[in-house]
Order: C-alpha cells, then structure tokens, then sequence
DNA sequence: GTCGTTAGTTGTTTTTGTCAACCAAATACA
DNA sequence: TGTATTTGGTTGACAAAAACAACTAACGAC
C-alpha cells in the first residue's frame, strides 16, 4: 500500500478518533466512569454473565474488575447472585437503575449521532451510512 | 434520523474503536505512554509550542500536563525554553530522540494499517479510502 | 506603580490499575 | 475415594495516572 493511501488512512483514523471521542464520553452526567458503563452494556447488550468473561473480553486486571463490580453493586447499578451450576461464580444482572442508566447512556449517544449528521440530506446520510458498512465489511480484523 | 440508521452509526463507532482505534495504541514499544506521544506528535505536527495550547487543545489538567513534560525533557524527548516575547511561557520543541520516536511511532501504525487492509484488492481500497474520504467530508465536526 | 490576569509549578489527594497471595468450589485422576 | 490441580473470585499492598487547589512570577491595562 502506497504512502499517499496510507496517509489517508491515518488522517480519517485521526478524524474519526475524534469525532468519536466526543460519542464516546458516553458516562458524562450518569454519575457512571466509561469503564462502568462500557460492563453494564456487556452486561446487557451482550448478555455477559460472569466477570470471567468480563475480564476475557475488555482484557482487565480481574482484582480490578471485582472492586469495580463490587462498587457498582454498592452503587445500585447491578445484582450478583451465585450460580448455583458453580457455586464459584456469581452472575451478573442490571437492577432497575442500571438499565435506565444503561437507557440514558445510549438516548445520549444517539443525541450525539444525530447532531453529527445535522445538516444532511437524506440521501447524504445514506451514503454516510454505506461507506460506513463497506469499510467494515471490507477490512481486515483478527 | 431513524432508529435503524443510528444503530448502523453505533455499530460502526464500535467497530471503529475496536479495530482502527488499534493503530492508535502508538506508544507500544517506544517507552512513550499514549499521552506521551500525543504529546509529541502535537508539538511537532501540530506546531503546537506552549503547555497551555496543549492545555486547551487535549482538555487536561495543566499541573498534571506540567509534570508530564518535565518527565519528557528528563527523559531527553523534548526541550523547554523560555519565550523571550513572554518569560512566563516555554516554547516547546523535540529533541532528535523526540523526533526519531515519534518516527518511529509513524512507522509502526503504517505497518498496522497495512495488515489491516491486506488482502484486500487495489480496487478495494480504493473503495475503503474513498468511503473514508466519503465520511470526513460530509460528517458534521464542530 | 498597582491590580487583575495568565503561564506554569508544586503539594496533596483521589482514581485507576497492577501484582501477588489467598480462599473456596470444581475438576482431574490415581 | 482421596489427593492434587485448576478455576472464579476476593483482598492487601503498591505504583501510575490524573484531579484539585494553592502558589509564584511575568504580563497587560490603566
């Protein structure tokens, strides 16, 4: 790949870094850390039960993760109880608080997507849209 | 916008973050936290020259900013001197080590972005990097 | 020259994260 | 079965990152 394309690359990667980074301090005014709402929307959205998997998929120092879940749990955002399948492990569920928090936290994000797109056409925001599905169909992850 | 869309953006803000936000992960291997070579990278690409245009630009606390750079002079990446137009304020710059770092750095988030697109035709990234330049243009900053 | 402002520093504290030791339940296996 | 190993999670001790507030010295306005 040649250095003009490359650079291209890098200067949407910058762009879009931060644009993103303004969707992404999706925590402010929720009383919640990034951290704690990126585990509610595992949680949640992704249906992750255990912090096991927790600490396997966001690739966080487990001690770290149990203190972290202990003061959500103080807080009222969460619930754990013990599996009685392996009585080792505790699952995780949202309380009420947790999923209107959750709630908040994405109406916020979406706020923030359409304030992004303002000023569009709809046929422009569709395009938008397909350039954003081609680049992630097409790249490379693993 | 509808639901369907902004769910399409969201998905894509996650995508993003977790794949080309990758290449962004510069410090790895060059003794440079993230901050540290945003840092640099400021100063010398950005032309930024003083702890108080990076103050304003990075949205960071300028004691802590303060002793980020002391530590970055100590470790021989960066110099201060004083602006003889305003003695209270240090005109910042980057030693050759800076400079050669933040090369390197450069160097090493091509390399990334080149596995990123690899396997891919010409064609289509083409296509990637005009969907890319698609997006920078028409999605709303400020 | 005095006064409010500004650039940067420093002391103190909080938050975030790492590392290692630990406990109890589960699993392996002789 | 009984013992050894592994696994899910907790805790203590510590280090790094970052926030907060008080401060100094230079600057600008008047």
């Amino acid at each position: 790949m040649d250095a003009d394309k490359i650079n291209e690359v890098r200067e949407f990667n910058r762009f879009y870094t931060r644009t993103l980074q303004l969707t992404n301090k999706y925590h402010l005014g929720t009383g919640l850390t990034v951290l704690e709402s990126r585990l509610l929307l595992e949680i949640y959205e992704n249906k992750l039960q255990t912090a096991n998997e927790l600490v396997a998929l966001l690739d966080i120092d487990k001690g770290y993760l149990s203190r972290v879940l202990k003061s959500l749990v103080k807080r009222g955002y969460i619930e754990q109880t013990i599996d009685n399948a392996d009585k080792r492990s505790k699952l995780l569920t949202l309380t009420v608080l947790g999923h209107n928090t959750l709630n908040t936290i994405n109406k916020r994000a979406d706020q923030q997507v359409d304030q992004l797109f303002k000023g569009l056409s709809d046929q422009e925001i569709n395009q938008v849209i397909s350039a954003m599905d081609f680049i992630q169909n097409k790249v490379n992850l693993d």
